[in-house]
DNA sequence: TTCAAGTGTCTTGACATCAAGATATTCTCG
DNA sequence: CGAGAATATCTTGATGTCAAGACACTTGAA
């Protein structure tokens, strides 16, 4: 089956020739194919009053373990955007009683983030969610083949995730 | 070599092992990989002063050939955003003077957005940039890996292409 | 011990995005 | 031919994100 980045490698062919566009064959598909993925979060969370960036924060404390705290610059890291964006993130989700900020008893220029039971809950709740939307779209592939696109994929996203990016 | 999603999902493996999270060794892969791709084409794109938007619009305009105009709801399609959005994102781009609103002569609603001159330059001259760094990422693999990588995406983007999403 | 460099978090201001609905035009079919 | 459904684009208002830098605390080297 033909999908829009082949559409797309082939206008470029005609109206490029010079250039050698192979590159977009992975990496135009895989960044339209997360385009496609926020959309179906999108409407599948806002059934339960959640938004994806809610769900990216819960579910980071929540997958910590007990007592379910990390720091903000941990979070950082696990949803890759700025620190002002996660400050912005968690004084939001502190007004909705999800978590709440504590301050970090060995380091007084930190803080830590902990989730509160409502927050544990819809972490709980919204995760089964995603897992089962997820499990729909990826049914288009046999077990194997879900096998080897994540070996490919990790070997490109390893170096983002282990050299300071 | 191991990635943050390796450890996101024995995280999970612990935390919840009544759960099968297999489907986010693909899916958390692709979306974080995606918001890599982006930090590093912002970071590649603001030494030529462009942003990862513009670079979307203008070359979906480049790749449609000459006279490189199109409605704004074939980049609509091209591009996964909103329509308030792209009128948004046309508004701009005439103000700089890449792109410019014509009339649609078959249809009076209708608008047609052509590159001018300057936007077109600034196409070819970003879309090199753009490749030698996504050549630079996709090094880690070889031309077969790369081959089958785009194969299995392509069966996972083409019934969000094709259906109406 | 002290101070310069490093680190962790927050603040600020500009701006891009979305959802929902308004408006204008075209299509469809009785 | 005419009315209602469909389509194409734009408007509006709320909100989320980023880059840059400020501030407070910690670390390491002399």
């Amino acid at each position: 089956m033909e999908d829009e980045v082949d559409r797309l490698v082939a206008a470029w062919r005609r109206e490029r020739p010079d250039l050698d566009v192979e590159p977009l064959e992975v990496l135009s598909r895989v960044s339209r194919l997360a385009r496609h993925l926020d959309r179906a979060r999108r409407i599948a969370f806002s059934e339960h009053n959640l938004e994806p960036w809610e769900f990216d924060v819960l579910t980071s404390l929540r997958r910590a373990g007990a007592p379910y705290q990390l720091s903000p610059g941990q979070l950082l890291t696990q949803t890759l955007v700025t620190s002002g964006t996660m400050t912005n993130r968690i004084d939001r989700l502190t007004k909705k009683n999800l978590v709440e900020r504590l301050p970090d008893p060995s380091d007084r220029r930190g803080v830590l983030v902990r989730l509160t039971a409502e927050g544990r809950d819809k972490a709980d709740q919204s995760l089964a969610g995603l897992l089962a939307q997820e499990r729909a779209i990826l049914s288009e592939l046999s077990t194997q083949q879900r096998g080897e696109l994540a070996g490919l994929l990790r070997q490109l996203t390893a170096p983002f995730d282990n050299i300071p990016g």
